[in-house]
DNA sequence: AAATTCGTTTCGCAACGTAG
DNA sequence: CTACGTTGCGAAACGAATTT
């Protein structure tokens, strides 16, 4: 890997090692760079990428590996550009790399303190550093503005990494505020600006094996990644309560029906609810059925907890197999609060909700 | 207090449905 | 047919309650 280096008026190539274990340290090649300029041995180098976030010995690697990146390297005496070049893209990248270089006593770069050095690059590049800029402004913002952001930037600011837990709170949050801005479906270069805007703003959870390093929060191609997870999630939230408040079948006591009775009907137990249950078997009279399944409704849902008795509860239960709606057409969410009042999906209702949609196959 | 259990939420994928 | 949204599912992560 070499690696492109600008001072002032000169520029050099610096050659990171590359071994099967991956790149020469940190260190070594800041080492390479003090030589290769001829600096003073003890100057300290600040490395800083074209945003100005420091990119420190813990990222050195990953950015190198990722290719094509751009840095700045700045010490209290002057700055030097880095770029580092993929071996294959080497002719071209230099070609079409132009810097204008502008300092405030341009003839004594390398010693003058006071010199600043300001880079800037074709047009183009010019637009994808102020897309990055913008991006990462507007993540930041969300962050700083939401309830919780805060902690998130000071995690990844002590521990360079994002947790596991921190990383969903951070995608929870501005999926949220994507949903807030652009509605419920939001464009795709919206959630590519995010995406952006992550990897831009922490650096260290950029992606080295992926084309843009964003591809995990967002991938356009699939539709894949922790933002869009997040928002197909919110979107199903959504979808069901919109359905919960405006019932779209209109089936009586079904499975989509609203189950007030739950917290008011007095439950069955014991000898009652054996009788309970023998006369729901062949009782011709609807209503009474109906009211006797809401009075053993806890024991229904005890059966269904338990691992054994959830086998036969469809067989104690024949008259559950009569509520309209609980072939293909009812969703699984709705079965599932309907019969054990439980408003996720578990194991053990799967189970039943299987059995159902096989006996009433079986029926037909 | 630590370990375990149990229920819930999220992730990631696949299949399906539908509009263009 | 393609692109995109919806839904179902299992696995894993998470968190609260309970047990040791």
């Amino acid at each position: 890997m070499l690696v492109k280096v600008r001072y002032g008026e000169r520029q050099k190539y610096v050659k990171v090692a590359e071994t099967e274990e991956g790149y020469e340290s940190y260190s070594t090649f800041l080492q390479k760079v003090i030589e290769k300029l001829g600096l003073p041995l003890q100057s300290e180098l600040h490395l800083t990428d074209e945003s100005g976030t420091e990119v420190d010995a813990d990222v050195f690697e990953e950015l190198l590996q990722a290719g094509n990146l751009t840095v700045k390297v700045s010490t209290g005496r002057s700055s030097v550009v880095l770029q580092n070049v993929s071996h294959t893209l080497l002719e071209s990248d230099v070609s079409d790399t132009s810097f204008s270089v502008t300092s405030a006593s341009s003839s004594e770069v390398s010693d003058s303190s006071e010199s600043r050095i300001v880079l800037e690059r074709d047009s183009g590049v010019k637009r994808v550093h102020a897309d990055r800029e913008s991006a990462k402004e507007m993540v930041r913002d969300v962050l700083q503005s939401k309830l919780g952001g805060e902690k998130i930037l000071q995690e990844y600011a002590t521990t360079k990494t994002l947790t596991d837990g921190t990383r969903r709170q951070m995608v929870n949050l501005l999926v949220a505020d994507m949903i807030e801005v652009h509605g419920r479906i939001p464009p795709t270069h919206v959630r590519e600006k995010c995406a952006l805007g992550i990897i831009t703003l922490f650096p260290c959870l950029r992606d080295p094996y992926s084309k843009n390093g964003y591809e995990h929060y967002y991938d356009a191609d699939g539709g894949s990644g922790y933002l869009a997870w997040r928002i197909k999630t919110v979107q199903r939230n959504t979808a069901v309560q919109s359905r919960r408040c405006y019932p779209s079948t209109t089936y009586q006591d079904g499975p989509k029906s609203k189950r007030d009775f739950l917290l008011t009907c007095e439950q069955l137990t014991g000898e009652e609810c054996r009788e309970a249950i023998s006369f729901m078997k062949h009782s011709a009279d609807e209503s009474v059925v109906k009211e006797k399944m809401k009075a053993t409704f806890q024991c229904r849902q005890a059966m269904t907890r338990d691992q054994q008795a959830s086998s036969t509860v469809l067989d104690v239960f024949p008259r559950f197999l009569d509520i309209p709606g609980l072939d293909g057409t009812v969703t699984c969410q709705a079965f599932y609060s309907w019969f054990i009042y439980s408003p996720q999906p578990q194991k053990a209702i799967r189970r039943v909700l299987k059995l159902a949609r096989i006996k009433l196959s079986a029926m037909l």
